[in-house]
DNA sequence: GTAATACTTTTATACTTGTCGAAGTGTGCA
DNA sequence: TGCACACTTCGACAAGTATAAAAGTATTAC
């Protein structure tokens, strides 16, 4: 069982309605290729969320920090891949115990 | 897919540490018949996490607004009731989409 | 009835968080 | 080299949160 420190930590991650739709975005684009233009650059949050560059930069390390996500930069962009591993732990816990 | 605003509301309840024990236990005992003494009235929790009344009173009332869980009043005590639906919607939040 | 136990509400306080503006760093292009 | 774009860091502030103390309500036991 996943540590309930971690857990709380990506719960926390995830509480935030702004960040929750990024993560939401970046699991959505998730089984894109990365090398294909992958609109998980910060600019196309701040432009579908409505939220200054500064503020999207502090939920993507949020993000980070909770272990949900990666970043990458690739020349003046960055961008972000989901962490399954810690997706599958999360859907893990929320799985009923084999009856 | 479960509503975002709902999905946020249930993360922010889940980011308290101490709520989140709270949850975790009562997720614990959720196949026990509830006629048996179940362990999850508040004074359990108050003892256990060493906060006080008001702490878990308010903690309890949270993960209800969330749509977490239920509370019964049975004579003196509360017990609490993990709502098993919206567990399987988050489980499913996590799930990676069939490949 | 009274007393005791279990919980809730109110109020207050220290702390955390989301957001922004301004200024800073890094990268690519003319 | 210098400019423009993408992002980060810093400082500030309003709003939200966790907690507790004190006082209130509900239920059972005597």
């Amino acid at each position: 069982m996943i540590d309930p420190h971690q857990l709380a930590k990506a719960f926390k991650a995830l509480s935030n309605p702004n960040r929750l739709q990024i993560y939401l975005e970046i699991m959505r684009r998730r089984q894109m290729d990365s090398s294909e233009v992958c609109g998980c650059a910060l600019t196309d949050f701040i432009n579908s969320l409505n939220v200054g560059a500064p503020t999207v930069s502090h939920h993507i390390k949020e993000l980070v920090n909770a272990d949900l996500i990666t970043v990458e930069r690739r020349g003046k962009f960055i961008t972000c891949h989901l962490n399954e591993a810690v997706c599958v732990q999360l859907k893990d816990f929320f799985a009923t115990p084999e009856q």
